[in-house]
DNA sequence: CCGATCATGTAACGGGTTACATGATTTC
DNA sequence: GAAATCATGTAACCCGTTACATGATCGG
């Protein structure tokens, strides 16, 4: 998913300005993330409204600076209608990339090289992390319910949450081996 | 893990020269992937090389061109168990970034724009994939441990298959629901 | 009054991608 | 004889990141 269509999409859902996407998105979702940032978001509205994917529509708000909302065109729907029905970004070039998947396997790959307590210490800190990012989940998936999302959103963090779990098991089977 | 930890990590394992690791590395494991690409990596060696991470022993060989054969210095060993002991790569900075484990999840987030018969045939489609991965995963795996190759990697690949039979079942799900 | 938040924007810098270049050998 | 493979390398261009800029209001 280029960057383009992460940020058409989220005009297709409701209009909003550019400052709540950096919000809702980019602080809650991705926060700290390179690829995403403010600079980035600023320049490409301009371009997708170059392109005449999007409108901007003041609202004066009192008390606080003016907002640009953005609406989506019908030729950015159209192009995003087109990139949802196409094939682009369903398949992964990559043929073995777990690390991708899970950036901390890129050192596990080389653990022969450091002792066991290191190791376990390791494992240890990621079931941690881990266990918390599951229950994260779990509140994340009551909240979408109880807000009414999208059936498919639903199952997304499902999904996310399956996959997680796999994760602990993995974590717990690895400091269970070095004990 | 930035790139310079990949490719030193390359060469702690075993030297080799550059065009080694473009074929055994990037065609096998990264096809097509952008980020990592044959340009880059020359400039990175001669990078490493300038660092003393690296050397370059020229190798001759009869009705082939010369090879650069890569050795990892003591520096450059430092440099890599440094970042293996440290703490960086290892949490993901991003809080539900699930298209990022699964890039076709971020076409199922609008799948409520998509007519029913359009968005079976689509996990359908995944299925098939997904299912061939996983018999490529057992593959690999089957001939890992013929390789005898360290246990780390085996345990990262029984990692990834458990993974894609999360990914399988859920579309199964995903399937029957539609039907 | 100082820092944080709201809100939008610009631009330099750095670095990765893409494309090109070389040259010998093997394969069809 | 053309195309693919082996093997290494350079550089222009593009674009994303980072950092800076503005300006008003709210909370302490």
């Amino acid at each position: 998913m280029g960057f383009k269509h992460f940020v058409l999409g989220y005009f297709v859902d409701n209009p909003a300005h550019g400052y709540d996407l950096i919000k809702k998105c980019f602080m809650d979702f991705f926060p700290a993330s390179p690829e995403i940032n403010q600079g980035r978001l600023y320049t490409t509205l301009n371009k997708l409204e170059k392109e005449t994917m999007i409108e901007k529509k003041i609202k004066s708000q009192e008390d606080l600076p003016d907002q640009k909302i953005i609406y989506i065109t019908p030729e950015g729907l159209n192009e995003f209608y087109d990139w949802l029905e196409s094939t682009a970004d369903e398949e992964d070039d990559t043929k073995f990339d777990f690390f991708k998947q899970y950036s901390f396997l890129s050192k596990v790959n080389y653990y022969k090289h450091l002792p066991e307590d290191k190791i376990l210490a390791k494992f240890r800190g990621q079931l941690e992390i881990s266990g918390n990012r599951l229950r994260r989940f779990y509140e994340a998936k009551e909240e979408m319910i109880q807000k009414n999302v999208d059936h498919y959103r639903i199952k997304i963090i499902e999904y996310g949450i399956e996959v997680e779990k796999v994760k602990v098991e993995w974590l717990k089977e690895m400091v269970a081996e070095l004990e």
